[in-house]
DNA sequence: CTGGGGAAGGGGCCC
DNA sequence: AGGGCCCCTTCCCCA
């Protein structure tokens, strides 16, 4: 059974919404002009747009490219699959579209136009770009999805940002801005690559305060950790609602749009009156939310109760996974996690492949090669030395390698992946990793109890106090889900994804205090100068700059330092060879 | 330009 | 689950 005009009617629906801002997830600055839209469309239509909106809700146009006018037109072919208004269109309007239409990477309309444009008999001319050529200040394709962006915004969208601009005329899917002609200090960019700098600088966090307030933030206000009507969950999605994230590595401050507080805001007030959210709750749409706090503001104000705190940890197609060396091309998203992601999607346990070089090595060895032992991919080198300590060298802390100290896979032939906790060998990593997660907790648990907890040579602890040894490492622990905790740390499998980036965490907190960054929650405001922090310890670190207090003292030189990392890296200098 | 210090972000891990 | 601490890293400022 199909129904003839589906798909004609549900896009005559979507674009109906769009005439009227409902849904709209997506802002297209161009020029002066703000267009609304739907991520979903833009996305299937383009590639570009595809690589763009993934984790923006503000996305702005290279005007060299396309001007308001001409991205009107493109816009409505979106939506309509209908090149409205050029019945009378000359050559210049054509060629203006088609250059519009290869930088979007709209190809069907950028055939179209070519094929408009030779049945009119002209040649053409001016600049016919590459498909998908972005111009200046934009984000290529390929670059990290999750990043600062925007740093060559026009002037336009700075000033937007920095509140100097705000619509003033709503006109269907568009709005068009107007400047108050306030002076404002703040640019984007100090929300962008330099955010940092804005951070460290008391002066400038001050400042930092005011400008989201100006954003239609507020994360200047001191704030407890949870008010006291609001669970952390809520408070976690309700803050993610409000997110605008100052944090650079995590959500573009461009994401944050300026009608936020503003009336003329159909969408908003739509979402805002709108019980039946569920279908922003999926995980698409929390991934959208997550990068893009702002536009659901109200949406979500007060506690988003439709939103469920385990839908984020779910796993969004296209999930990037920039922190694992893969790569975005043309809006495709590359790389071995999403591999992994592709191949294992719908599984609670994920194959973990934690980089590209790990995975390289695993297939080599698939295919009989031998996996470089010690090699460590350059995210996993950033991690404590302990555990590379505990894991016999430079292993990464992964309990299966083969050919690992003390676990040679003796007498298993060509089973060269073996489990530790029960000693099988197998002959390739993914036949480990499926087995590893035929392991409960329980069993390994109860492996270790019926071990005695033996394994483990030399304990470093007392054995009574500490009677819970690691079978793989040295490492001893007063209780068994400690231990079991830690053992995970040598599993190839990491159970725990982040549902924006694809990073697998062994911990649920370790993930969960991740996405915490992804959402720009910050719960820890510190009293003297509003800044705020996403972990207690941070602020409780941050308060000593207000203090003076300098806890950690260089036993060689006498150098005083608030922060114990500070003192370490300080004494690298000490000891250093040079 | 360079190196050191200050401050902060993030992940790992233990409790 | 959350707190706390460790470590690595980055960015900025300044001498």
């Amino acid at each position: 059974m199909e129904l003839p005009n589906h798909a004609k009617q549900l896009l005559l629906q979507l674009n109906q919404q769009r005439s009227k801002g409902f849904f709209c997830d997506v802002i297209i600055v161009v020029e002066n002009a703000l267009f609304r839209a739907h991520k979903n469309i833009l996305a299937a239509s383009s590639m570009y747009f595809k690589s763009l909106v993934l984790h923006d809700n503000l996305i702005n146009l290279d005007t060299d490219m396309v001007n308001a006018t001409i991205f009107r037109q493109i816009l409505d072919f979106i939506y309509t699959g209908k090149l409205l208004g050029t019945d009378q269109a000359s050559e210049q309007n054509f060629n203006a579209l088609l250059t519009a239409a290869s930088y979007l990477q709209l190809h069907d309309l950028a055939a179209v136009c070519r094929k408009k444009m030779k049945r009119i008999g002209k040649t053409l001319h001016g600049k016919l770009i590459g498909p998908g050529k972005p111009g200046r200040g934009h984000r290529l394709p390929s670059a990290p999805v999750i990043q600062p962006r925007y740093s060559g915004s026009p002037e336009a969208l700075q000033r937007l940002q920095a509140g100097e601009l705000h619509q003033v005329e709503v006109t269907g899917d568009e709005l068009y801005l107007a400047s108050s002609n306030k002076g404002n200090p703040h640019s984007l960019g100090q929300n962008g690559g330099t955010s940092k700098s804005s951070n460290t600088n008391n002066s400038t966090n001050s400042n930092k305060g005011e400008h989201e307030q100006m954003l239609g933030l507020d994360l200047s206000k001191k704030s407890p950790s949870v008010p006291p009507h609001m669970s952390q969950e809520d408070m976690q999605l309700g803050e993610c609602s409000q997110g605008g994230s100052p944090h650079p590595a995590s959500v573009s401050t461009t994401n944050s749009a300026p009608f936020d507080d503003g009336a003329a805001n159909p969408h908003k007030a739509e979402n805002s009156e709108c019980p039946e959210r569920s279908d922003l709750a999926s995980d698409a749409q929390i991934l959208a939310d997550t990068g893009q706090p702002k536009g659901f503001r109200l949406a979500v104000r007060g506690g988003a109760p439709w939103l469920k705190q385990e839908k984020v940890y779910g796993r969004p197609e296209g999930a990037n996974c920039r922190d694992e060396g893969a790569s975005l091309l043309n809006g495709v998203i590359m790389g071995p996690l999403v591999k992994s992601l592709e191949r294992d999607s719908g599984r609670h346990f994920e194959h973990a492949v934690r980089c590209k070089e790990e995975e390289d090595d695993e297939v080599e060895e698939e295919e009989g090669g031998e996996e470089e032992n010690g090699r460590e991919c350059s995210e996993d080198s950033a991690q404590s030395g302990e555990e590379d300590a505990v894991a016999g060298g430079g292993g990464g802390g992964h309990g299966y390698r083969p050919g690992q100290d003390g676990f040679e896979p003796a007498g298993y032939g060509d089973n060269l992946y073996v489990c530790i906790p029960c000693g099988k060998g197998f002959p390739s990593s993914e036949q480990l990793n499926a087995h590893v997660e035929s392991h409960t907790e329980e069993e390994l648990y109860l492996k270790e109890e019926v071990d005695g907890g033996l394994a483990a040579p030399n304990p470093p602890y007392p054995s009574d106090s500490r009677p819970y040894k690691c079978s793989v490492c040295e490492k001893s622990y007063r209780d068994p889900s400690t231990l079991r905790q830690h053992e995970k740390t040598h599993w190839l499998s990491r159970p725990f994804p982040c549902n924006i980036c694809g990073k697998m965490f062994t911990q649920r907190g370790t993930m969960t205090r991740h996405m915490r960054s992804h959402l720009g929650l910050k719960p820890f405001a510190c009293e003297e100068c509003g800044m705020r922090f996403t972990r207690q310890y941070r602020l409780t670190e941050h308060m000593r700059v207000h203090s003076g207090e300098k806890p950690y003292e260089c036993q060689i030189c006498g150098g005083k330092f608030t922060q114990q990392r500070n003192l370490i890296s300080h004494m690298r200098m000490h000891t250093s060879p040079t």
